[in-house]
DNA sequence: AAACATCTACGAAGATCTTCGTTGGCTTTT
DNA sequence: AAAAGCCAACGAAGATCTTCGTAGATGTTT
């Protein structure tokens, strides 16, 4: 219960979202230094994005201090799925085969990378059986 | 030279691309058609959407009947490319591995897909050689 | 040629996203 | 205890997205 589904993180949210999963729990004030290290915001602009996704669930904050905690809902490899999902939904009609082409496609993948999807799908298919 | 970057598609976009990949060069109405089958949406907004997407480039338009023919600009896989790689930067830190392994983690892939990504791994790996 | 149907263009409303200024309350420093 | 600094809350502006009504032009039927 109370576990309404989470609505997609917008770019901005997901940028935030980052920073949490590189944090940990932090400060709206943490989350601004470091993020503003990459592109100039301003710490309200912060401060109200977070606002928000605590109102959408998508972070949780803890307000013992007066300095509020706030902290991904979700972790990253969850958010993630849910983001791959959404995609292969939106533009692949479910096909996870094609959506995984064209990753490969794109990124010339490192030996020790492809090694490590070989490994998954050996996995994948002992479970099949 | 005209080809500035495309924008990555709405929703709304993405799911009328849908349909012309599908269907080839189409009238609105033959686009109308082919979406309100899966959801209700009004005969103008499709025809609003495409002559924004006009404006964005996301379309091209055939002018020289009075009903005008749009097509997608991009093929699918382009679009698709575009978009696995956007989804790559914004949430995976530019990391095709993790997103393939949690493409791989949604869809219990049938063994066929499996084989044809082994495929594709084997011609990756040849080609890096 | 009048009535009807179909098409594009325009504009605008409501929703969401992104941004940040301002205000007022706490806290720390002087 | 006054001043200065830091914080959350609020509101609002501008941008983009999504929706569709209405108007006017063109084409078709009667």
């Amino acid at each position: 219960m109370g576990d309404t589904k989470l609505p997609r993180p917008t770019d901005a949210e997901l940028a935030i979202l980052r920073v949490l999963w590189k944090r940990g729990p932090s400060t709206v004030r943490q989350v601004h230094d470091e993020l503003s290290q990459r592109q100039r915001v301003g710490y309200t602009t912060v401060l109200k994005l977070l606002q928000i996704m605590m109102e959408k669930g998508l972070v949780t904050r803890d307000e013992s201090a007066r300095t509020h905690v706030y902290n991904a809902r979700l972790a990253e490899d969850q958010t993630q799925r849910q983001l791959v999902h959404d995609l292969l939904d939106r533009a692949f009609a479910g096909s996870a085969r094609k959506l995984i082409m064209q990753a490969l496609a794109i990124k010339k993948a490192s030996p020790e990378e492809l090694t490590a999807i070989r490994e998954l799908l050996d996995e994948l298919e002992r479970e099949q059986s």
